[in-house]
DNA sequence: CGCGACGTTGATTTGCCTCAACGATTGTGG
DNA sequence: CCACAATCGTTGAGGCAAATCAACGTCGCG
């Protein structure tokens, strides 16, 4: 996929969400950048400031911890095509980054920066509407993913995490959607043999 | 604390986390009304929809589900002075409240509606870049807590609430931060027991 | 005073993790 | 093209931390 049409995906997006007029959207385009990523490859890694986020063109990436004291990861969520994403702890509270974030496969991504953004909501305000929207429900969508982790069993968090991304089992190991449901990849194998009796 | 009072403590809020001009916050007066509630009173029950959201004046409320399949709850946070709150999860996704959002003490609270929160954007875009900064850390917070949930113990997750929360411990019921941590009530006496002796 | 709600403690159970072993798969270098 | 290692998923056995169940003391309140 070339650049144009990396781009005119973003552009698409923005658009199903907000009505940008055509010259903002001509406005915006000086401040995204173009990246590919391998598969395999570091977008961002602890200890680095992080001041970009990151729109996902193509691919798929994951967001981890790892925990050095045990040797543990923790997946705090998976990003697919035109997602937002990028270490927002670390991004948002100006604080040096904790976690990984790793294109699981070849990756096209459309960066911005925390700067360049902030000087667009000001040039386009639509931008600042777009992202406080985005925001909103991703907000959201975490307070349901924190209620289903005090309240929910492995099971009903597997069957809630192949309702919400799904095909993603293709897309990523086993060991990885169990560190995302905070349980064994044993206990997820376990889980999966009793689903498949049913 | 009378309203003008109330008010007034709104507005130093807002101005220490964006400057505003006298006049916009002359201009905002209108939307934002003034809520007294006792103890015990519920401002959110699961059924109704959710069109406002809250800031907390004075006082402290818990917002929690009621699973009725086993007569449990969940808490899913609490909020205190200069908070914001709501059942987030249907104002933003315009679902139909699950949950209970409950004075645990008496408060005063501003309310506002999601409709005149847009009117107010356009006529005070300052109010949108507010929103958008208040979402952006508690979106972080919340990255924070699900990684918290996956990967520290109970006991971890109480030490880091009283640093959260300071104070918060002589306001709320204990069964009431075990439904937040996660845990049993039987467990969080253990664990206190665990850390006194220490 | 008596009831109900709450916190604590002890005994028991259980779900999940840990540890270990074994195939299957993939990639690599000879 | 074939050994070989490395990675990953699965299965079984055992152990442990936390939940459950039950009993009791305390407190606040009608």
């Amino acid at each position: 996929m070339n650049d144009p049409i990396a781009f005119a995906t973003l552009l698409i997006h923005l658009n199903k969400e907000i009505s940008f007029s055509p010259e903002d959207l001509e406005k915006c385009k000086p401040f995204f950048k173009i990246i590919r990523a391998r598969q395999g490859e570091f977008i961002i890694k602890p200890g680095v400031n992080v001041h970009e986020q990151y729109f996902i063109v193509e691919g798929c990436v994951r967001v981890y911890h790892h925990d050095l004291e045990n040797d543990r990861e923790y997946t705090l969520l998976f990003g697919i095509e035109e997602w937002w994403i990028s270490d927002f702890i670390a991004y948002h509270l100006d604080l040096s980054s904790r976690l990984y974030v790793e294109c699981t496969h070849p990756s096209t991504l459309i960066s911005i920066s925390k700067n360049d953004l902030h000087a667009l909501y000001k040039m386009v305000p639509a931008f600042e509407s777009y992202f406080r929207r985005k925001l909103e429900r991703a907000f959201a969508f975490n307070h349901q993913r924190i209620l289903s982790l005090q309240k929910d069993s492995g099971e009903q968090r597997y069957l809630d995490f192949i309702h919400q991304y799904p095909n993603i089992e293709q897309r990523v190991k086993n060991y990885q959607i169990a560190s995302y449901l905070g349980i064994a990849p044993e206990s997820l194998s376990r889980i999966r043999n009793q689903l498949a009796k049913k």
